[in-house]
DNA sequence: CCACTATATGAACACCTGTTCATGTGAGCG
DNA sequence: CGCTCACATGAACAGGTGTTCATATAGTGG
């Protein structure tokens, strides 16, 4: 059902005809900026191969720089600078033994949200 | 507990100590190239602000474009455009009713990781 | 038909991303 | 020490992204 727009909402859409309690129904719904942002940076993070793929290797066990380039067929370098990218939005972080950084997930969330995913593209395969 | 490689794994990466144990395992848990491609860009869909905010409000209530741009405050053009790729990586469907597209989500399990997503951001924030 | 409305789309452009290459750092070891 | 190893990082470059602007399409009502 569509009504007419009572212009009691600012033009900010070259359309005439609108649904005034849809559109702040959908506003009240919607989250902080901040958290937007986050998520979006966030889901941006995975949505890299190489990054999702470090992300759903290091769900299953603890692993370092070295290990990761070997088992994924990257570089060092490129391993480094995703896990930096991942690190600066607390999905992953590390301990360090000696001379090797051990990686794994920050938080389990992070662990079901890839799984899921995965859950959903294999229905679509 | 890190083994001296035997170096029974070809030379993917530059450096000389890796547990082949761990290699092998994480390469046998990895998903298929193609599951990994699409999951990525699904992410990467979802990785643009605007198109979270899209896929949050869709996730709520059936929209046609004009509503989705008056509510976030996004051109129309803009909106379109989005709406496009969300599309054809099967996030959102359309169903035309004269002149109006109303545009839902596709699948549940978009709404649930969207969903999922916020509550782990907002836990750090 | 013509005007208008809702949406889609192509082009263009500034901006951002991910890799490689080269080099830096810092810990262990002979 | 000096060397090697594990990892980090800066620069730079090709390729990709999201917006705007202009225009197209298609349905609707006079």
């Amino acid at each position: 059902m569509v009504i007419s727009s009572t212009r009691s909402l600012p033009d900010l859409c070259d359309v005439k005809t609108v649904d005034d309690r849809k559109i702040l129904a959908t506003r009240r719904t919607m989250r902080s900026p901040e958290a937007v942002m986050l998520l979006a940076e966030t889901f941006k993070s995975l949505g890299d191969p190489n990054r999702l793929r470090i992300v759903w290797a290091l769900s299953r066990e603890e692993l370092c720089v070295c290990d990761l380039a070997a088992a994924l067929g990257m570089s060092q370098s490129a391993v480094s600078h995703s896990l930096r990218a991942l690190r600066q939005l607390r999905l992953v972080r590390y301990r360090k033994e000696n001379k090797i950084a051990y990686y794994k997930l920050d938080d389990a969330h992070i662990a079901h949200l890839v799984a899921d995913g995965f859950e959903h593209v294999e229905e679509l395969l």
